[in-house]
DNA sequence: AATAGTGTGTAGTATATACTACACACATGC
DNA sequence: GCATGTGTGTAGTATATACTACACACTATT
């Protein structure tokens, strides 16, 4: 899922920039093409948080997806939940079946500012 | 923390009843009184999630507040984050700084469906 | 036809994670 | 006073994580 997201963009970008090969956006990400090309493949599991990070700002997309293909939550979202666990807990488990909208409302609410 | 956390609560349960000697809890968690030992004095660091869950079961204390002890989010939480990373990540961020208390307000309202 | 650039196959490595094994000293009960 | 139970110190191990190194074939460029 991940790999073949990550190869599907580059090449996109590849088009119109031929500085999007497998060579150059490795070294620009900071790990060698062999792995990068693993990766895209799916030969290899997941890259560590911190080179997907690098990926989803070099293939301009969002890091909290690219995470989520690879089962991964982003280090400050674990973060939050783990100072206050049980409400963040509680929270997180009301909301899995709640769809989408209605989620989206409540973070509006809480943006707004009713509290 | 999670250590001392879990040492305290273990000797507490000790006065009235011998059998969570470290030696027993450990075998009953299916890890060796060694390990446990260590794990308590934080020698090491905090054991994997699924040993973590038998500690809280065995100790009676609350899975999630151990877990987040050892800076960890249990795994049927990152699925449901997982599966709308956008929606879930937006939330928790905007929730960062909001108090308990209108974090619970939210809850409930989701609780007791409004949507 | 030589050079540079593309991606890939096979193999190996460093570090972290999650523990176990064995031996010891101290205390407690019979 | 000897067995049994308590926790601990030192050392070692298996598996997973996160990569690298090197060599190769193919394509495009000059």
């Amino acid at each position: 899922m991940l790999g073949e997201y990550l190869r599907e963009q580059r090449e996109r970008l590849k088009v119109n920039d031929k500085s999007y090969s497998l060579r150059q956006v490795a070294q620009r990400v900071g790990i060698k093409p062999t792995y990068l090309s693993k990766i895209e493949r799916e030969e290899l599991p997941p890259p560590s948080e911190a080179t997907i990070k690098k990926l989803s700002q070099e293939l301009d997309l969002d890091a909290d997806i690219l995470l989520a293909m690879a089962g991964k939550v982003s280090a400050d979202l674990r973060e939050i939940i783990c100072k206050r666990p049980q409400l963040f807990a509680e929270l997180i488990r009301q909301l899995k079946e709640v769809p989408d909208q209605a989620v989206l409302r409540v973070v509006r609410e809480v943006t707004d500012g009713n509290w």
